[in-house]
RNA sequence: GCCCACGUAGCUCAGGCGGUAGAGCAUUUCCUUGGUAAGGAAAAGGUCCCCGGUUCGAAUCCGGGCGUGGGCUCCA
């Protein structure tokens, strides 16, 4: 599910529970949309547009830095054109065009030393309002081609806000700090490339990124922050742990799930199968591949081909494609039968793969892949069911997040493009599906922001978003209403007046993809993942080799309770089979020696470092309930 | 795909302004039998990412690939 055929610019939303240093106020108000009873959240990071005025004063102060960084780089480099600059999370950027020559990481610390010289010289930000006239001419006497572009295409009237910190000069509506002097902590973090508003086909600038903050202790928490989110780092955690592994020889994006990795994935897939069965859904397997003609037929061949492998052709003619999503499949399984409007809902479930081509320099770790598994629905209803559906879809994947330790993330409802080649039917129907979408959140007491040409090609969709450990947003989650394949497959049901009716797709993924999920799970808990999930739930340690007889039965007694169990019978001390099995984050030790093996005990540890003797029947049934509840 | 950085043993990294490499951990073997975060010793382990170029000689310099990371863009 889920292929979006339009750009959209990605904004990070609040944040709640992450451990940060104070940040200010980022927005968890809501107010009223201009027509309908939409609500919309404040977006923290407005895209500037362009210099969006605000005043928080952490972005103001972040703003005013950015323009600090222009003025140290206009010093060094005076060829250097400027972009633009704003504010964002946890920082600033601004970009430049440096002509042609190579900026690299190497050229920072002398780009903020000059910075703190400039900060230092208690230099005032001073605002003026020109007549347009002289706005434009003073930015092509500097030279400054984006600003004289900004202007003509972004200011409306003859007055033209700027603000000047010495000789810079910069098209802005502020606000600012006073001074320079105002700016103390603050660190250049990094360069990227970033194209020219976000455009492809312009030129590339060289953003710089910083961060800022009121304090340096708290631009020290921060860098700390960053520091530890490293550590929890599912690359990092998926090689220590042996989760997955990734090699050239198989390729980019395409991961390799190691036993434990695998074994995680099973549990994980397992929960959401038996959920979903238990909550009428209908499981099925479907091939990985189709005849080209059937994504011709869903409009992904036409619409989606960027994402899409090339076919592979045979010399009989024959053309095969990986799929890229598995909607298709679901709907011919919808036909293999004539649908009666007894049947409906009708939802059918798989967890199967679906093959992108991403571009090479998105793909990362286990979170942008090139085949993923995604916990996938395709709900065929009447337009009657359709408000109950998307709220059960919802529900379903606010269980998931319940169960799976999800306890933060934020709902995005993404519309339709403005570009009418980008999706399919008509406005009346968009309009329908997404006030249906809009209507279901609402009703559930759900706030959400909106992302304005994020929907897929066939319809709106609700986005569950979620963030890495580096407070990166990505979806987990969605549910996306679809008047447009039915339509395309010509699918009906026979109503109870005997009449064919047409019914409504809802895509949903409530789970999302699984190699999302683990990388997400994996930050979520650091490696420390809940008894019913991890991959090795107790270690069983005998104190000396004498004890070996006993450790393994132990082991045996607990397998035979399905419990997930290592018998460490190394010939190494206690304290190095403790120190390995907690080095893997293992939930359980279970000691036995001397004291244990006569009368039949365990001596437990467990994550929290409380030791217990207790029966070993006594274990087994306490880490029995622990993985049947799924407890955290 | 584009920008920047990086790519040395299974892992984490040293080193090397040109003379074919080193540590710790992991692995194997031996010794050790030790009660809650590393017992000791020995052995084995490398086409220094790949391909070209310069050079008497390249892991080191140059060029081009590939891969990884962070961005852009996109997205489950």
């Amino acid at each position: 599910m889920s292929s979006s055929a339009s750009p959209g610019k990605g904004t990070p939303a609040l944040s709640t529970r992450i451990p940060m240093p104070a940040n200010g106020p980022l927005s968890t108000s809501t107010r009223e949309g201009q027509s309908t009873r939409v609500h919309i959240l404040d977006d923290p990071m407005p895209d500037y547009g362009e210099h969006e005025a605000t005043d928080d004063p952490l972005q103001v102060l972040r703003h005013s830095t950015a323009h600090l960084l222009a003025a140290a780089v206009v010093e060094l480099h005076p060829e250097a054109k400027y972009g633009i600059g704003p504010a964002v999370q946890d920082g600033f950027y601004y970009d430049f065009d440096f002509g042609g020559k190579s900026i690299s990481e190497a050229d920072l610390p002398a780009i903020e030393s000059r910075m703190r010289r400039l900060a230092q010289a208690d230099i005032p930000f001073v605002h003026e309002v020109l007549p347009r006239k002289q706005a434009i001419e003073e930015f092509a006497k500097r030279d400054q081609i984006y600003k004289v572009e900004l202007i003509h295409d972004k200011v409306e009237g003859d007055e033209v806000s700027v603000y000047r910190t010495g000789e810079f000069l910069d098209l802005c509506r502020g606000p600012h700090v006073r001074s320079t002097k105002d700016l103390k902590a603050f660190k250049l973090m990094r360069v990227a490339g970033a194209y020219w508003r976000g455009d492809e086909k312009k030129p590339q600038l060289t953003r710089i990124y910083g961060t800022a903050w009121q304090t340096q202790r708290e631009l020290d928490d921060y860098l700390k922050f960053l520091e530890e989110a490293e550590k929890r780092d599912h690359k990092k955690l998926g090689k220590d742990l042996k989760l997955f592994a990734v090699d050239d020889r198989v390729g980019p994006g395409l991961p390799l799930w190691l036993p434990d990795g695998a074994t995680i994935r099973r549990e994980l897939e397992r929960f959401i199968v038996d959920e979903e069965l238990s909550r009428g859904y209908l499981h099925v397997r479907t091939p990985d591949v189709a005849r080209l003609d059937l994504f011709r037929q869903s409009g992904h061949a036409q619409l989606y081909s960027e994402y899409m492998y090339p076919p592979m052709k045979f010399e009989d003619g024959e053309e095969l494609e990986l799929r890229p999503v598995n909607c298709p499949h679901h709907i011919v399984i919808y036909q293999t039968e004539l649908r009666s409007y007894r049947d409906l809902p009708l939802r059918i479930a798989e967890i199967g793969n679906n093959w992108r081509y991403e571009r090479s320099g998105t793909l990362a770790g286990m979170n942008r892949v090139r085949a993923f598994a995604l916990n996938d629905a395709h709900i065929f209803c009447t337009p009657d069911q359709l408000m109950d559906e998307v709220k059960g879809a919802i529900d379903l994947a606010l269980y998931f997040s319940k169960v799976l330790g999800i306890d933060e993330f934020s709902y995005q409802l993404s519309t339709r493009d403005d570009v009418k080649d980008k999706w399919l039917g008509t406005e009346e129907q968009w309009e329908d599906a997404q006030a249906a979408l809009a209507e279901a959140l609402e009703s559930m007491g759900q706030t959400y922001k909106r992302g304005v040409g994020d929907a897929a090609f066939y319809g709106p969709k609700i986005d569950f978003q979620v963030r890495d450990a580096h407070r990166r947003e990505f979806t987990n989650s969605t549910v996306q209403v679809d008047f447009q394949l039915p339509q395309r497959f010509d699918l009906e049901y026979v109503a109870e007046d005997g009449t064919r009716k047409r019914p409504v797709m809802v895509h949903r993924g409530a789970a999302g993809a699984m190699e999302r999920l683990f990388s997400y799970l994996i930050e979520r808990y650091a490696g420390a993942f809940p008894t019913w999930l991890h991959p090795t739930q107790v270690v069983v340690a005998s104190t000396k080799d004498e004890f070996n007889d006993y450790a393994q039965e132990v082991g045996a007694r607990l397998r035979a309770s399905r419990v997930r169990v290592q018998v460490d019978t190394r010939s190494e001390r206690l304290n190095r089979k403790i120190r390995d099995a907690r080095l893997k984050k293992v939930p359980f030790i279970a000691v036995v020696g001397e004291k244990e093996a006569p009368a039949g005990h365990v001596n437990v540890n467990d994550r929290t470092d409380k030791q217990v003797e207790m029966p070993l029947e006594a274990f087994v049934s306490m880490i029995s309930a622990e993985i049947a509840e799924r407890r955290r």
